[in-house]
DNA sequence: TCCTTTATAGCACAAACGTGCTATCATCTC
DNA sequence: GAGATGATAGCACGTTTGTGCTATAAAGGA
């Protein structure tokens, strides 16, 4: 017997490897089968259709990173390094990340359009901006925080920042240096706190 | 004798209405000239490739928000209403604009791949990136700014919560409304000024 | 008026695509 | 061992695609 859930990760895998070699437009049942060493019959074995193919595919992306946060251990950090962990975990701060972020914006690009994968970036997105309220609700129930803060607000602008960057991140990854991206994080979020 | 260049812009915003509509996917050459009422070999007429077509109708979003951030009358306002002037013009805050916004996403997935896109991309960052970097600039050397700020740390920053704004009100336009997306570019010029 | 350039139209071709379908081989169950 | 189920392979059909090509209508200059 075969791990028909490990196949569906190879193939999402291949076509991880071909979208960001060729293009989303080259992401065909054909080429994704190619990629992975197999039959276009095979692929379709796993995959009812290209959709649900490219929506497993998505869903892995998430899904990546969703266990990267889990996995963190919080216990002894303060809400701010606690937020900066966390937010670290999801931006594209090495190659691998960059390349699942890459990804997951040429997919982005086609749930324009897709219902199917508009619900998946959607839920992502929300999860996204969860992560950032529950940072900026820490931050400010801790007593840290600047006085007055409206929660709502920052929430929705370090939620900006957060997807500005791995936007910036992908497309110009030589302005915006690893090293660039982790110094706006941590003075965004200095600029929350009362103490720099 | 016709004035090829209001054709050439009349099919690219036939191409941005299939995109908008369809998808990217299906801004062919087929079906971007039945959208304009014209024929295939009318549109090849005016752009030689699929390509030069997409070429010209992302420049035509990038000619258009410069046009707007150059029509400006800045001569009278301090620094802080350039800056927000100008990037105002920048982010889709009304229908109009989030459509170019979109069609802009659209064509940037493509970029991730088409060379000739990726230029056009680039440089269109490039300029808004300026814009973002002279906004900071301006405001620093008036003296109105917190102190000691770090003119490029600063300017990266406000060029990823400008990205990332946008990118919400194009995938989210009920969470990120127009008067939350000016209400946080507000908020986050007055983080860089001393006076709230 | 004639001739050259421009504009529009549309056919033809090879390539690629998604998917329905059947066939073969392996693996497990009884 | 026989039969059932799962896994892999690949063909075939109808569409759609980009582009090369030719043909017709309009316009402008001599």
């Amino acid at each position: 017997m075969v791990d028909a859930d490990a196949r569906r990760t190879e193939l999402a895998e291949a076509a991880w490897r071909v979208i960001l070699r060729d293009g989303l437009e080259r992401a065909s049942v054909r080429n994704v089968a190619r990629e992975a060493g197999l039959s276009m019959g095979s692929l379709r074995h796993y995959f009812g259709s290209q959709t649900e193919l490219l929506a497993f595919a998505m869903g892995l992306v998430t899904e990546r990173a969703r266990r990267r946060v889990r996995a963190l251990d919080l216990a002894s950090c303060g809400p701010r390094q606690a937020a900066e962990s966390m937010l670290s975990e999801v931006l594209p701060l090495d190659a691998e990340r960059r390349a699942e972020a890459e990804v997951w914006l040429a997919l982005t690009g086609k749930a324009l359009v897709d219902p199917i994968l508009r619900a998946l970036r959607d839920e992502a997105y929300d999860g996204l901006r969860e992560l950032c309220e529950r940072s900026v609700r820490a931050l400010v129930e801790s007593d840290g925080a600047v006085p007055g803060l409206d929660v709502d607000l920052e929430t929705e602008r370090l939620y900006a920042v957060i997807d500005g960057l791995t936007v910036h991140a992908v497309i110009r990854p030589d302005l915006a240096s690893t090293e660039t991206v982790k110094a706006v994080l941590a003075r965004h979020l200095a600029g929350l706190c009362r103490r720099a």
